[in-house]
RNA sequence: UGUCCUGUGGUGUAAUUGGCAACACGUCUGAUUCUGGAUCAGAAGAGUUCAGGUUCGAAACCUGACAGGACAACCA
């Protein structure tokens, strides 16, 4: 049994699942923060969350959790000229999805921008920080290349007093764009690119969204992030491997601004990959503004919105951001892990439903004209609490065109002429004819029932080797069904220098059906309510759903058993 | 020819910190089944990038290679 110790945090799930959980163990063991931990999720407004978002967001929440902390959502919004509150509310709307909450806890970068002036002010007091009024191009140059040390901007040594007073008119609006830009005074020399001098202001004469026209000078990334986290007292600031590099200027910023001991502390994991998707916020824009998709919020995207039309849970993707586990290792995660989440998900909780999506006509010529019976169909084998409903049937049924074979392998083992099958819930039928058109396509069947086998049993204990789904014509609800395959055909689109990523779009990712035939069951559900079709796989209600017409998804295919003949 | 990070079955992770390399996905068998699903049972597949070293004992520690990645935005 779980044991609750004093400060609510429980002992059984302390044991670390992952480097991070291990470091901060180790921390609070120390003693470090008063045994504080919290965590920050921190997206820049400039696009859709992906599924590589996904984890990061259970990982900040799910770790500050799991150590009784907390965590804040912050914007990232430090460049006007690339966010919007478009991005900031979608954002919003995925994390709660996702099942977390930040409760009052919303933050800004922009909401630090006097803090973060007051800073710099005190840094160029200190000598630390100095205006440089080089050209972009120059500074670039002085900066020297990674195998080679950089040389001093000749304003490197401007007095701390003109700093004052230059900085100052550089806020007030004094100066043009890239006419000068605030610079930390550090080392040109280091072997670390982030430490020659980094840039912390530089002037933007763009209205932000929050701030509006308050502001002409922003501050850069480096300079604005650990002061957040610092002014938030975020003990531990989870980001991706890009940023390892910033780390030592992350900590130099943090050793000027701390009074105590209290510090936060930037730890890197690497990044989700997925097969046969792109993960990058630049390539997903670049489909959505190019109309390879149909939107941030296509099925066939890895983005949040995109796969929560596609039919994903967030008890899915919660158990998908565990599987996928959390190191530094720069890796792959098969497409297929992601799917097994689904299914494993959607076996317990869909509700089963009979859908005919390639039509083929059967006629049961033995069964009374006009007669509809309603028959008891199983909502959910995993879950006897869901109960039953009733099917109707026909003299007339669609079954799928694929579970007929007119001269049969010696694998298949469904439906062909002289075979005896069994119609899911309802009665065993037997092919006795097969009718083509002029061009030789099978167009319609001619079976038999046996009434002694209504429900689905033989009373003389015959068996049958398949069991086929259903519906009946009447009254069948006529409806599209969206199939997805993977976007991309290479497993690594992205991956390739001498590629270019859109060489690899699958043409086939989407195919739409028209001529698909429901159940009546599905009549009453609402847009991304999910059913499993039997033996097809996962489907939604897509929001494209109007009164006259009933659109499904393909979430994902139920697993094959076999192999296709 | 710089700095930093990372190398464990096909893939993703683990190995309680030096003690028989484990789990999951995937793959393949078989059982069972009114979904060729689910479930159950089982199998194959790595000796931990390589070479040295320390040790009774190394995936782990040390040295050196090799491979991959990150860093030279007034992006985050």
């Amino acid at each position: 049994m779980a044991e609750i110790d004093n400060n609510g945090i429980n002992q059984e799930e302390i044991l670390p699942k992952n480097f991070i959980q291990q470091q901060i163990i180790d921390d609070l063991a120390e003693g470090k923060n008063g045994g504080r931990v919290h965590t920050r999720f921190p997206p820049e407004p400039n696009g859709y969350l992906h599924i590589g978002h996904a984890k990061s967001i259970c990982l900040n929440f799910g770790t500050a959790r799991k150590f009784g902390g907390l965590t804040n959502l912050r914007f990232d919004d430090t460049n006007p000229t690339k966010e919007d509150t478009e991005y900031v509310d979608s954002i919003m709307e995925d994390v709660r999805w996702l099942g977390f909450d930040w409760d009052d806890r919303l933050y800004y970068a922009s909401d630090y921008f006097d803090k973060l002036y007051e800073f710099a002010v005190s840094l160029i007091k200190t000598g630390k920080a100095y205006v440089d009024f080089q050209s972009q191009e120059v500074i670039s140059e002085q900066k020297g290349v990674p195998t080679r040390p950089g040389i001093d901007s000749p304003y490197r040594n401007t007095s701390p007093e003109e700093n004052l007073e230059i900085f100052a008119r550089m806020k007030d609006g004094f100066y043009n764009e890239g006419e000068c830009v605030l610079r930390a005074k550090i080392d040109m020399s280091s072997p670390n690119m982030h430490m020659r001098d980094p840039l912390m202001y530089r002037i933007l004469k763009q209205p932000h969204h929050r701030t509006g026209d308050k502001w002409c000078i922003y501050p850069m990334y480096d300079y604005a992030h650990g002061q957040c986290d610092y002014w938030e007292g975020i003990t531990h600031s989870i980001c991706t491997l890009e940023f390892e590099v910033h780390r030592p200027l992350y900590d130099w910023f943090i050793d000027e601004l701390k009074d105590s001991d209290y510090r936060p502390r930037q730890i890197e994991f690497s990044r989700l990959n997925i097969t046969y998707n792109v993960m990058s916020k630049r390539l997903l824009l670049l489909m959505v503004k190019e109309g390879y998709v149909k939107g941030w919020d296509d099925p066939r995207m890895p983005t949040i919105c995109g796969l929560r039309r596609r039919g994903y849970t967030p008890e899915s993707m919660r158990a998908f951001s565990d599987r996928v586990g959390v190191t530094k290792v720069d890796g792959v995660t098969d497409v297929a892990v992601l799917e097994y989440c689904i299914r494993e998900d959607l076996n317990k909780t869909a509700q089963r439903v009979m859908g005919v999506i390639d039509p083929l006509k059967v006629v049961i010529t033995n069964y009374p004209e006009g007669l509809v019976e309603e028959l008891d169909a199983i909502n959910n084998p995993e879950d006897e609490s869901k109960g039953k409903r009733k099917v109707p049937f026909s003299r007339e049924l669609y079954i799928e065109r694929e579970d007929f074979m007119e001269n049969p392998t010696n694998k298949f083992y469904r439906l062909s002429v002289g075979r005896e099958v069994r119609l899911r819930y309802s009665y065993f039928i037997k092919c006795n004819e097969v009718i083509k058109n002029d061009q030789g396509e099978v167009i319609e069947l001619h079976c038999t029932y046996d009434p002694e086998t209504r429900g689905g049993n033989a009373p003389d204990g015959r068996k049958v080797k398949a069991t086929l789904h259903w519906v009946a014509v009447a009254q069948a609800v006529k409806a599209e069904v969206r199939l997805y395959d993977r976007l991309f055909t290479d497993a690594d689109p992205s991956g390739h220098k001498d590629k270019d990523f859109l060489d690899f779009l699958n043409p086939d990712s989407l195919s739409v059906l028209t001529d698909c035939y429901i159940e009546p069951f599905v009549k009453n559900g609402k847009p991304l309510d999910s059913f499993q079709f039997e033996r097809l796989g996962y489907f939604n209600i897509d929001p494209d759903t109007t009164t006259d017409k009933i659109v499904f998804n393909r979430i994902v295919s139920l697993k094959d058993g076999f192999k296709k003949l």
